[in-house]
DNA sequence: GTACTTTCTTAGGATAATCTAACATAATTT
DNA sequence: AAATTATGTTAGATTATCCTAAGAAAGTAC
């Protein structure tokens, strides 16, 4: 909603810079911590745009006094830039940690989500995220209420499983005829599924249970909640 | 990260959309569901942009086939459109919900986080806060965390309070020298502080303390952690 | 030290959004 | 029914990105 604030707030932040201004900032920053020097192409390649774009976010971003950077050199934060991207980063960091640690989406797509939306969460969103994340990660509070955290945030429909996925049968909660029609078929509470397969618009899909391959819709995927089984990644070339 | 992806999985959502047409189909969708006939000017004003915007943005959306409209006419979302719609508006809700019921922040504001964020959220992680929220707000796992998560999640530091709040120190986590004065000057775990004034950048702030007005520095300030009191907005006018 | 390769910049164009100003249609009032 | 007001559209400009193509500078190789 606000359409005039997404230009204001969202695309403008905190910073006074533009989402994608902070973005070369923060890539500058990080690649400054890796390499000797920073250049275009590591840039271009880090932030997947072409070469030109770069050049002309550097010549804005110089205007703001935010790097120093002459034609054909290197690139510099000033100390106004560094502080800039650190806090563009802590902000990334926490954003990442939370996705990860309390949501408990993977690495990958826990970091990927948070560049999604770094840019738009206000500083006091980011601190309460912070306190959050902070509580959940506490070994002070540990206890029962954690592990029924995780088990929850844990549970996936069927039909929220990759291909080739496998999972045990948490619960079921189709009713009357289809309730019937899954236990049937192999269904119920501690029982192993694959996922075989989608089919092309993703509807059938094609499940594998006690050996058998079963065809079902997502609405009845949907009714049935499972645990996903960690894959023994360093297994799969044996 | 990843300028090009903003531009890919950023702004065009999804639904295929960007997220400024994705915000024009939910308020369309929102107003249909208010008034009798969705106009532009209402359509203009809900997301504080101008009419001739308006206009534009229905003349693509028509061409998407997702909304129905002729000149000077009304507004009407087309099933697909509605679709869509109904898609953000859940995911929006389940943002703003998040952010009120779990990072505790006011209902105003977390809508407008809401706003802000959701047009930048993957589906997984979507579903993933919709977990999170509802363990949260499930009462079955009610006991001691969660008056412990909300207790975190309600402490602020002095700073972090606006003009004019008024909260009680919960600690003090100042050293040396710093917590020997702060302790002279009457902070003290349960004493109830208010915050009068921040001065022009922010930096000094004025505390009121047992009848003083003490002055401090926002890193003075950020040693002390205080759990701000509800004002009694009804009274205010008494 | 000339020639090739890599890296970087400039120029010019595209797109998606915004806006203002001016004009067109519809609705309301008299 | 004519005049006025409200609402909506078009035209044209602006901004912030991106891109490709072509040329310039720097670095490397023989």
């Amino acid at each position: 909603m606000k359409l005039k604030d997404a230009r204001e707030d969202g695309f403008f932040n905190n910073s006074g810079l533009s989402a994608h201004m902070e973005d070369y900032l923060e890539t500058i920053s990080m690649l400054a911590q890796k390499k000797r020097v920073v250049r275009v192409k590591d840039i271009a390649k880090k932030l997947n745009v072409k070469m030109p774009s770069v050049t002309v976010a550097l010549q804005k971003l110089k205007e703001l006094g935010l790097i120093s950077y002459e034609k054909y050199g290197f690139v510099e934060l000033t100390d106004e830039g560094e502080k800039i991207a650190k806090r563009v980063y802590s902000r990334h960091s926490c954003l990442a940690d939370f996705f990860e640690n309390v949501l408990r989406i993977s690495k990958v797509e826990a970091d990927s989500e948070a560049c999604k939306v770094e840019h738009h969460l206000s500083p006091q969103s980011c601190r309460q995220l912070k306190r959050l994340v902070d509580f959940v990660n506490s070994s002070e509070t540990d206890g029962k209420w954690k592990d029924d955290l995780f088990a929850k945030m844990d549970e996936r429909q069927l039909c929220e499983l990759k291909e080739g996925d496998r999972a045990v049968i948490v619960r079921i909660d189709a009713q009357g005829e289809l309730k019937k029609r899954l236990l049937e078929l192999g269904f119920k509470k501690g029982e192993q599924v694959e996922l075989i397969r989608y089919a092309p618009l993703e509807d059938p899909l094609q499940v594998k249970i006690k050996r058998y391959n079963v065809s079902l819709r997502i609405d009845e995927a949907k009714t049935i909640t499972v645990m996903p089984v960690k894959k023994l990644e360093s297994n799969a070339n044996r």
